[in-house]
DNA sequence: TTCGATGTTCGTGAAACATCGAACAAGGTA
DNA sequence: TACCTTGTTCGATGTTTCACGAACATCGAA
């Protein structure tokens, strides 16, 4: 288990940022991810194999939106909002509130159990 | 030449958007369309082969991001930019905005003459 | 040290995408 | 009518993406 890669600022790019955000199961994961919190692998509910979330977990991690911790085992998760915000103003709100109306990414859930 | 089929406001959605914009092609063409005039195929200047431009508009116009209007056998695209701006409120500006600031798609060109 | 839990990586296959050139269709023009 | 311009569609090709299960690596606990 290496350490992933986190873009800084400066390296993201707009249009990896879209393309990881034009897929239902990472514009879910961003939902959950919204509230700020960290989430932990196990507590992340998707209709995929684990190999496939931990593929879309890397493409999220790779454009930059979210961050990767380690501890021990296990894996945490967290969304970048504050760089993102600062790198596209405005972008990471506008595609909540979209998704939100629209509610993409639904089957995408978190247990309440924090791991 | 068959008439394209243009999606209501209602059919549009956020990934088939986000998707169509996470090409830094295509993110040039809506830059170049973000004035608000209508513009001709022939003012367009993009390093693709005609048939890729073609295709690059289609999905634009797919994703309800721009409309077109054929005239004889010339062929006018535009911004749906009201349309998207009610749709997914604030998504274009900010993504606009970051294009322009990181200068994305800026291969894509119009000429001056208007045909 | 052996086992179980947790993620990553690998190998693979299907689907989607970007790209090109060639062929085609349709509207003007000579 | 014949030709030219404009844009679409088709077929081929190579790349990327998404998906899965299996194998692997790592850590903590028994």
């Amino acid at each position: 288990m290496k350490q992933a890669h986190h873009p800084e600022p400066g390296e993201m790019t707009l249009v990896a940022v879209l393309g990881a955000l034009s897929d239902p199961i990472r514009v879910g994961l961003v939902r959950v991810l919204a509230d700020g919190h960290e989430r932990g692998w196990g507590q992340l509910r998707a209709p995929v194999a684990k190999s496939t979330l931990s593929h879309h977990l890397r493409v999220l991690r790779d454009a930059g939106l979210t961050r990767t911790r380690q501890e021990g085992t296990r894996c945490f998760v967290e969304l970048r909002r504050h760089d993102l915000d600062t790198r596209f103003p405005g972008l990471l709100d506008s595609v909540l509130d979209a998704a939100h109306s629209d509610d993409i990414g639904a089957h995408v859930q978190v247990t309440g159990t924090p791991d």
